[in-house]
DNA sequence: TCTGGGGTCCTAGGACCC
DNA sequence: TCTGGGGTCCTAGGACCC
């Protein structure tokens, strides 16, 4: 079947396990073993090398229910280093924009690439894509190329599933796709999650081929038009288009379970400060102003026993703003109020909500404009930018840190800190 | 002992306005 | 004997994604 065909070519680009194959590109002593990426606190597994998922331990599961494995096969076990994951997905982006002037950057680590047009062999090409990303940055990627987005999330699952396909599966060279879509289950299906793929199945509805076959209307009712447009999409029709800019948030979050349960305000308010700093950070960096801020806080749901307490509020913020020591009084002011003594916290965060960019206020007659607060949350950023973070923050932000996250066995930021380069010994 | 974090979109229902 | 109705905005909740 010629690409010609269709309308619309994608490729979706997506690393293996990527967080392991970060790690295993400055350690080697990784390879051929299992290792497991763990998530924030270093609770649950997020990221597993083939090997890992082999000796049977699964995704999104807390660590401790897999001692057992951990001990009995040696697993590698690793804290995450978010710095290290984002540099490497900025290699990763920029050697696929080589490939391709029309290119969407998904998520940490997946890409879609416009292939529409492309007069060559396209399962040659993505080949060539797979060894040039692993060349340039020791990052193995799988590539599936179809019609539609929904279609080459599914090629790029079943380029991970078959060790034939060596990494690149390509739909448009499929004769009978129907045939294909008929062995692929529906909760693999990109916008079909668990709950959507238990109702299907309560309704005789197995397979990305049923889904397809399925009444317009009826999906409608059930999935919203969310999910005709996924049916749509398996049907070969392309409902979703690239995305080349990044379009600004519309909200911003900050939070953390703690590595140990805190009681005292002071201690929450310390914590707080510190998301409030952190989210701020985001804000400018798109350059936004906030316009109201909740703060939450939760005890912890799994111990049964203890008592238990979740509250959050949201506080209006006097007029948009993007600077930090504002948005933190006011933060801690609604923290203060929801407050209550006696209960063990495990978790806490900050919501910004009403994000409008900067450049949409300047008219407005009421919004204070304080070109030396903007001048100072610049040269701060700048500085924490170079020198790290919270090199300098405000005092409320604390230094004991008694909440601070559980990080057992996270590897050095290789890429991003000269005084954690990697050492080679001759 | 130990259970992640950060986003998006859609829909229904209530408040409010004229 | 009694009945308005349509539009907009906001929010909470539920689904999804990585």
């Amino acid at each position: 079947m010629l690409s010609t065909q269709y309308n619309k070519v994608f490729a979706l680009v997506d690393c293996n396990h990527f967080y392991v194959s970060c790690e295993r590109v400055f350690n080697p002593k990784l390879l051929n073993k299992p290792v497991v990426v763990l998530s924030n606190n270093d609770g649950c597994t997020v990221s597993l090398s083939t090997e890992a998922k082999n000796i049977g331990l699964t995704r999104a599961v807390p660590i401790f229910e897999h001692k057992d494995l951990v001990k009995k096969y040696n697993v590698q076990t690793l804290s995450s280093n978010y710095t290290l994951y984002g540099d490497m997905s900025h290699r990763v982006m920029m050697t696929l924009k080589q490939f391709s002037p029309n290119i969407e950057i998904y998520s940490i680590d997946e890409a879609f690439l416009s292939f529409h047009g492309f007069k060559v062999n396209l399962t040659d090409y993505a080949k060539t894509i797979r060894d040039t990303v692993f060349q340039w940055t020791g990052i193995p990627v799988s590539i599936g190329i179809a019609p539609t987005k929904t279609l080459a999330k599914l090629a790029n699952h079943l380029a991970k599933k078959d060790p034939d396909n060596s990494g690149v599966y390509n739909l448009l060279e499929e004769r009978n796709i129907d045939t294909v879509l008929s062995h692929v289950e529906v909760r693999n299906l990109w916008g079909v999650g668990s709950r959507y793929s238990k109702m299907l199945n309560r309704e005789g509805i197995y397979t990305a081929y049923d889904l397809k076959s399925v009444d317009d209307q009826w999906i409608r009712k059930k999935m919203t038009v969310m999910g005709l447009r996924t049916a749509y999409e398996l049907r070969g029709l392309s409902c979703i288009d690239l995305e080349h800019a990044p379009s600004p948030r519309k909200s911003i979050v900050c939070s953390r379970s703690f590595g140990k349960s805190i009681e005292s305000l002071r201690d929450l308010r310390e914590a707080v400060s510190n998301f409030v700093t952190r989210a701020s950070e985001k804000l400018r960096s798109q350059d936004s102003l906030v316009s109201s801020v909740s703060v939450f806080l939760e005890t912890n749901s799994f111990k049964v026993n203890e008592p238990q307490y979740n509250n959050s509020i949201t506080t209006p913020l006097p007029k948009p703003t993007s600077y930090t020591p504002e948005i933190i009084s006011h933060t801690l002011k609604g923290l203060d109020r929801i407050y209550k003594s006696g209960y063990r916290y495990k978790k806490a965060g900050v919501l910004f909500l009403g994000i409008i960019p900067n450049k949409d206020i300047q008219l407005d007659f009421f919004i204070e404009h304080n070109p030396r607060k903007n001048a100072l949350m610049k040269a701060v950023d700048c500085i924490n930018e170079q020198f790290g973070s919270d090199t300098i923050r405000c005092l409320s932000s604390g230094f004991k840190h008694k909440w601070k996250m559980n990080q057992n066995n996270v590897s050095q930021r290789y890429t991003t800190r000269w005084t954690e380069i990697l050492t080679v010994k001759i």
